[in-house]
DNA sequence: CTTATTGTATTAATCGCTTAGTACAATAGG
DNA sequence: CCTATTGTACTAAGCGATTAATACAATAAG
């Protein structure tokens, strides 16, 4: 079954995306052989060009190595994989929360936003350390 | 200043975001007029033939409309930028939970990055209505 | 009435992405 | 040694996005 394209971007860009997910959740062990380039643009769906040329993305990046006609492999390097893995939620966080502060919502609102969309059955205690008068301690203060 | 495009998506499809953002978020109030064509090109550095299309977009989806030669206004429907602001946030929290599911994140997870990233000082505090044992109601049922 | 402004339409050229088809060198596997 | 597989490279064609340049009708403003 061919993979989903939703975005507008470039498809080669988008199967960066999904390959590195998969690299980095996992589901491609390090060490692993990937399908050959064939294959996986069979499996996608796309022109093997297109597919190659998302995988020579890769290995510029390092997450994978090729070796000429026994296939390519994702890196051994776990440490690399685990910055792959919390670089890419950080992106995902920050543009998500850019987002919805482009839109007026507040931090709260934003976090209120996802809880409703996660776990309903939950409540927000305050458990901040103390509301005192310190004046050397001016950050997140609004309008004051 | 031009505005910023770094996506890698459409121009003209970024410049309908950027402006379903404005006018959802409040920043162009209802039944305001918008800058000319040509202003608006110049004030994104884009070409006014792409900021037509981007305009004509938003004139499809009823969101402004076109009065020859006085200029393009916003909507005065203010339900229909309610349901504006609202599909768009929910889009795009559906669309960040997915990603980092994808990413092998568990949806505590999830609320914990956010949270982290927004307001440190709070815990969780489950108020369920009760674990009781309902046959009836087996809805998020997990390998039982 | 005159004029500048506005939305709109049209044509042409350029660029990047995608597909299609083909080809080659290296080597793992038999 | 032979052969199928693999990564890689190349050319050509088509398509959409973008820019550029120009033009026109309608009308608000003077």
């Amino acid at each position: 079954m061919a993979w989903k394209f939703n975005d507008n971007a470039p498809i080669y860009l988008q199967i960066v995306n999904t390959l590195k997910r998969n690299i980095a959740s996992g589901a491609y062990p390090p060490g692993s052989r990937l399908p050959s380039v064939r294959d996986l643009a069979l499996e996608a769906g796309v022109n093997p060009n297109t597919m190659q040329r998302a995988l020579s993305e890769l290995e510029r990046s390092g997450l994978v190595n090729s070796q000429r006609t026994a296939g390519r492999f994702i890196t051994e390097d776990a440490g690399a994989l685990l910055d792959l893995r919390k670089s890419m939620s950080e992106e995902i966080v920050s543009e998500f929360i850019a987002r919805l502060r482009g839109l007026g919502m507040s931090d709260e609102q934003i976090l209120d936003t996802v809880r409703d969309k996660i776990s309903p059955n939950t409540v927000r205690i305050d458990i901040s350390p103390d509301p005192v008068r310190d004046e050397n301690s001016n950050e997140h203060k609004e309008e004051p």
